[in-house]
DNA sequence: AACTATTTATAAGA
DNA sequence: TTCTTATAAATAGTT
């Protein structure tokens, strides 16, 4: 039983253990990846609970490596470091990209089956708040991503007055106090002129109703979890490891 | 796969990815280290390769933790350091163990199957060089022992002079110029005086013939295999990882 | 400390 | 390059 969330061990002995065991471990790794890339690399390890310092592969050797670098001047060093945050960010935006393009995939599909549904008779009258909500941020995402393409400039503000007021509109619904809806709108119709990339799915333009395959069509425990994750999102993130 | 022995890799592009990959791991393991038992941790690595240097948490750490540790005295110093080798020497020695001990267990059951084939109307006159050989070693290491329980001291020169003198006996063979029999022989009957533990096998005194259980027999696969070892271990040592 | 069940890390290859 | 896959290694919990 290998896993289980990144934080202090309460208990003495298992962490005590889980010490040894990691930093045995962690050294091993050291050594190899200084072996197989031949580069110079230390590991060091203060046990304040043992008032112990753990050094690899010594503790000269570790400050002689990091005293190197700062004999160099601030330019030379600022140049030579490689922001570590990058390597932990590495798994986290991995994850968060795995996130978003599963969630990019599940609207489209909704999409699809929502413009199926629609050409196949279904009034719009009769669609429910929420999916007429989707069926709007949907549109204008799309909107913003064409002309983007057709390199014309969109209008913002025309856009928003149009949704606002689809939004009001004769559905019978009032989205006001939820500010669901609007969530997608100004995450994804309002862009952010900061935000370099706004459509970066434009290569993913999605194939709507054309070769529709109905068996990709959502099931509902899917639409459920999207459901689920959707009202997430809008709050507090998940914080996976 | 995600075996090779520890070398380093020629191939730049493999070299390379498998830097990133690994300081990616090395630093996630050496931040979830930190936090687990809540202890100031770094890891420094300069990338020649790349003229760059990446250090977790930062540079600015890994300086302040090492030089913290060299603030002291060098007694304080002294008594703080704990060796490293001592990680390195882990895996190494479990290994040497392991081994160690599976060749023991696999000597024992061979012994037993000799002692049942001579038990069962075999003549001595029928093993063939290597296992008249290894009946010879075996019963010479089994000597040692028992005398060593018994308190009494081990007569090496008679003991050497009886195993030559069976070793050039009646069988019609000559070891002489393989040196393999003798491989045996000088490792476990002349124990050299420097060694503390030449009987650590004490507990493990083998039930010989007692107890045979014949589904324990060895398979000839598995004598194949201990074969090979065998004539490895008398030459150049196996060096796995 | 040794063992076992799981999870992680990682090398290759697509 | 990133993703996938097959394998090896690490490691938590147990005994």
């Amino acid at each position: 039983m290998a896993k289980k969330k990144t934080a202090w061990i309460r208990d003495y002995k298992t962490r005590k253990s889980s010490l040894k065991r990691r930093l045995t471990g962690l050294t091993k790794k050291v050594n190899e990846l200084s072996i197989l890339c031949d580069m110079p690399a230390s590991l060091v390890v203060f046990n304040r609970e043992e008032d112990q310092l753990a050094a690899w592969p010594s503790p000269e050797a570790a400050k002689s490596l990091i005293d190197k670098f700062y004999s160099l001047t601030d330019h030379e060093r600022t140049m030579k470091a490689v922001d570590p945050e990058s390597y932990v960010q590495t798994n986290i935006e991995k994850i968060e990209k795995k996130l978003a393009d599963t969630r990019k995939v599940i609207t489209e599909l909704e999409m699809e089956h929502l413009m199926f549904d629609l050409q196949n008779g279904r009034e719009l009258a009769d669609l429910s708040p929420t999916e007429v909500d989707k069926l709007i941020s949907y549109s204008g995402k799309k909107l913003m991503c064409l002309s983007k393409q057709m390199g014309s400039t969109v209008d913002h503000e025309a856009l928003r007055a149009s949704n606002v007021a689809s939004g009001s509109g004769g559905n019978g619904f009032n989205m006001m106090g939820t500010g669901r809806s609007f969530y997608y709108l100004d995450k994804w119709v309002f862009v952010d002129p900061q935000v370099q990339k706004p459509c970066d799915d434009e290569t993913h333009l999605p194939t709507m109703v054309t070769g529709l395959d109905l068996n990709m069509e959502p099931s509902h425990e899917d639409l459920g979890t999207y459901k689920g994750e959707s009202s997430k999102a809008a709050g507090a993130e998940d914080d996976s490891e």
